[in-house]
DNA sequence: GTTGAAAGGTTATTACG
DNA sequence: CGTAATAACCTTTCAAC
């Protein structure tokens, strides 16, 4: 245990677990068992372990976005202004706090961040921009494309 | 129940318990009863609820990239070849297959998709853009930017 | 070190007021 | 909705590999 943020070694049933995992955290350990050829008891102790080594950061509900009447996603690239790096990482240390931002990455290329928005209405993702990039000094300019679609919205990987 | 995709109406409590479920879901319903300030079994007829009505959508593990030995993450913005739309349709199909897509986003703008891309090395995220865009006749062109940091990664709705 | 079966303890579900 | 009884599940123990 407690080897958080290192390389694990997982091993066939481990990954085979991580998979039925990523899918639904619903499935009985009975369930789990019979899909990976191993006693429930064994997935469970697996399971412990794989929480236990940061292996499986967190077990969360996804929500429709229908039922929490959040209706817009949008995408915003930003361009911060440079030289300084306490900017970059202050900025970083914002875009944590807003519970508007699902997802924020430190990227290459043209721009500098991209973020992920989800707001009511257009109107609260003005305010939002209003507090998060216009009142900011190490903001140079934001980019916001609207999302029409979530074709594919998940934190899976392919194991 | 059965009222999938609809407007649902959630009272206070209800969005208490979204908002303890999007958090973890590893809370056992008297930890929820005891910060909503209502009964275990209450709690739990809601949160029966809440997934039959399709406000919860699913319930799954979140990995550390780490682990899973996944150590590169991409944005992709594709621009599609213009004027038939069963290829936006098959696109879209193509997306969900592919498990190195963990997100697919149709947008307005300059671009026609924005993906978010997973892959364990360069040389593995070049075999996926062979499958799923050199060989594709509906994409017109795509862009891709590399992700430095995850600053922050989430599904999670204000509530 | 690992596993699986049966014990016991905890949690979720059902029945009823 | 809440309380109490029932059922399901998870965790621990322990013998065996």
């Amino acid at each position: 245990m407690i080897n958080i943020g290192a390389y694990m070694d997982l091993d066939g049933f481990d990954r085979s677990i991580l998979r039925c995992l990523q899918q639904s955290t619903r499935f009985t350990s009975e369930q789990i068992a019979e899909k990976v050829g191993l006693s429930a008891t064994a997935c469970q102790r697996r399971i412990k372990r794989l929480r236990d080594t940061g292996a499986i950061v967190r077990e969360v509900a996804i929500l429709s976005p229908d039922a929490v009447e959040n209706r817009l996603t949008l995408l915003v690239q930003i361009v911060v202004k440079r030289g300084r790096s306490d900017v970059i990482d202050a900025f970083k240390r914002d875009m944590m706090t807003y519970a508007e931002v699902q997802q924020c990455y430190y990227v290459t290329g043209a721009f500098d961040f991209i973020l992920i928005v989800t707001a009511r209405d257009i109107v609260e993702y003005e305010h939002f921009t209003r507090r998060a990039f216009f009142d900011n000094p190490a903001i140079h300019e934001f980019n916001t494309t609207v999302v029409m679609e979530q074709v594919k919205v998940g934190l899976e990987y392919p194991l």
